[in-house]
RNA sequence: GGCCCCGUCGUCUAGCGGCCUAGGACACCGCCCUCUCAAGGCGGCGACGGCGGUUCAAAUCCGCUCGGGGCUACCA
């Protein structure tokens, strides 16, 4: 424990995420360490949502953000869903109290009006830029007399709310970069309201922070200049400096080319990774490998090891790229190191979807999963990839069909002396149990053609399993059963060309 | 442009002044195993951005430089 001095409160630590599209893996990453840094140090983990622009939020999104947060087994002691004493904790419904704040801003001068249109601050912005200075607003309205008021208001002018950003600097000590100074040059007076009067992030966050008693800000470094301007907020709300949130800013996780996370470079929604059956433990330890190790060569651990064990002290400054093959074999890794029973019961969601198995399965079909799982546990890396494996299995008789591309291929007339063996050899077997059907067919392909193994049991894969690529094959043949082992070898070969 | 942050193999990282001729993982390339595909085993390729300085000693500390990222919104 080297990190943060422990303060002398109980640590709070927010994670606030905006509701305008699917979590995406920068987002979890956050989330999980905010969650983990709050049960290592034994503090309270608040989830509060951050939908204050009404033109980007979708409710949909509010649903789905809480669901993959518990799917990725992530849990919190206060929040939109499960209320709290600090609540609520949805800032749509918070409009009253940044109403409220701002009103005494304006009052007490900390605020003032606007009267600028967005095209007039942006023309001298670029103006400013290209004299080489900082860019942002030059406080025209600063000090605007009232006949200059009366005049903006004449013209029907609806004014936003600016913070007056006083002269100085601002310099806090973040858990991660450590000692950061702004100065208030570069920290121009910025909006907290909107002309139709709704409040803008850096209002809403600062206040609900204080509000919600957060003691820890854990988030992106995309929010690292910001910081001056939510301290600037503090400042005017009258909290001792003593009591400010405490900042750690993250590093960035970048996409697979190091350029933002965006739709472009990959694909970042957390949902469609758990669709394709990544496992929301594999998710947990390769976010959490962007940005944080628990030291050494040691790299695989759970969601309860790292609660025990994160420290932000270890949490590296530099930006993380994502990488999907990682994260595949990753996820082979975690899914071969699952119980059989465990792993059998994962894919066989995957099963129903592709219309395998009935949703619930049926008693036969359960069984018949449990005895199949094994035979693939190693041979994939998404669950997704679960039905392709096992369709000869499930599939009803009359559906089946051997793949065109494997048939055209393997099932030619020089593969009839093999099927015919084949065939031959497992019609009158005594015991149908893999290892007999193995010796079985080998005796009679191998030893009694003279073929070699590859070239005797391809064609006898094919016929079976209806692919080039598939379980083992004495395995699968026991499963499949007698009949319709034979019923397939027989289609086969009345349908070999020639 | 201005301000801020960052800089170890292609990627994620270990390293926190001597244990480093820099370790692990993914990817890639060989070989072994083998009924396909995997898995597994063995081996290989491969980095401290550059330049100065501090020190008996620097990947580790400092400066400069170059490079990357972020912010610069009536987005968050």
């Amino acid at each position: 424990m080297t990190d943060d001095q422990r303060p002398p409160r109980a640590v709070r630590v927010r994670f606030a995420p905006s509701p305008s599209g699917d979590l995406h893996v920068g987002n979890v990453r956050t989330a999980l360490y905010d969650w983990a840094y709050a049960r290592r140090t034994g503090g309270t983990f608040v989830f509060r949502l951050e939908d204050t622009d009404r033109s980007r939020v979708q409710l949909e999104y509010i649903d789905s953000a809480i669901d993959t947060l518990y799917w990725l087994g992530l849990d919190w002691d206060e929040g939109a869903d499960v209320g709290g004493p600090y609540g609520p904790y949805l800032q749509s419904e918070r409009m009253g109290i940044y109403a409220e704040w701002t009103e005494r801003f304006l009052a007490e001068g900390t605020a003032y009006y606007c009267y600028c249109t967005q095209e007039e601050v942006a023309q001298r912005r670029k103006a400013a830029r290209a004299a080489g200075g900082p860019s942002g607003y030059d406080g025209h309205c600063r000090t605007l007399t009232e006949a200059q008021v009366a005049a903006y208001r004449a013209e029907g002018r609806q004014p936003v709310v600016r913070m007056r950003v006083p002269e100085g600097q601002t310099t806090f000590t973040d858990l991660i970069r450590g000692e950061v100074t702004f100065d208030h040059a570069h920290v121009p007076d910025f909006v907290l309201s909107r002309a139709d009067g709704s409040p803008l992030y850096t209002l809403a966050v600062a206040i609900d922070d204080v509000l919600m008693k957060i003691t820890h800000i854990v988030r992106g470094e995309d929010l690292l200049s910001s910081t001056p301007r939510q301290i600037t907020v503090y400042r005017a709300m009258g909290v001792p400096e003593a009591e400010f949130p405490v900042f750690a800013h993250l590093p960035m996780v970048l996409g697979p080319d190091g350029q933002r996370l965006s739709k472009r470079n990959g694909v970042v929604s957390v949902n469609w990774y758990r669709d394709e059956g990544f496992l929301p433990e594999t998710i947990c330890n390769y976010l959490a490998l962007l940005g944080w190790s628990p030291g050494g060569d040691r790299e695989s651990f759970t969601l309860a090891e790292m609660a025990t064990e994160f420290d932000l002290s270890r949490v590296n400054k530099n930006s993380a790229q994502f990488d999907v093959r990682k994260l595949e074999a990753m996820n082979g890794d975690k899914i071969r190191a699952l119980e059989p029973a465990d792993f059998a019961a994962r894919i066989t969601p995957f099963l129903a979807r592709a219309g395998l198995v009935a949703e619930p399965p049926t008693a036969g079909q359960a069984s018949l999963i449990a005895a199949a799982a094994p035979l693939i546990q190693s041979r994939i890396s998404r669950l997704s990839q679960a039905p392709g494996l096992l369709a000869f299995l499930f599939v009803p008789e009359q559906d089946f069909a051997v793949n065109p591309e494997d048939a055209a291929r393997v099932l030619v007339p020089e593969a009839r002396e093999a099927l015919q063996a084949a065939e031959t050899a497992l019609k009158d077997l005594a015991t149908w149990e893999s290892g007999a059907i193995e010796q079985t067919v080998r005796d009679a392909l191998v030893d009694g053609l003279g073929l070699k193994p590859r070239v005797a049991f391809t064609p006898v894969r094919v016929a079976v399993t209806g692919q080039r690529v598939a379980p083992p094959l004495f395995e699968s043949i026991d499963l499949l059963g007698r009949e319709r082992t034979l019923a397939r070898l027989a289609r086969a070969l009345g349908a070999l060309p020639g």
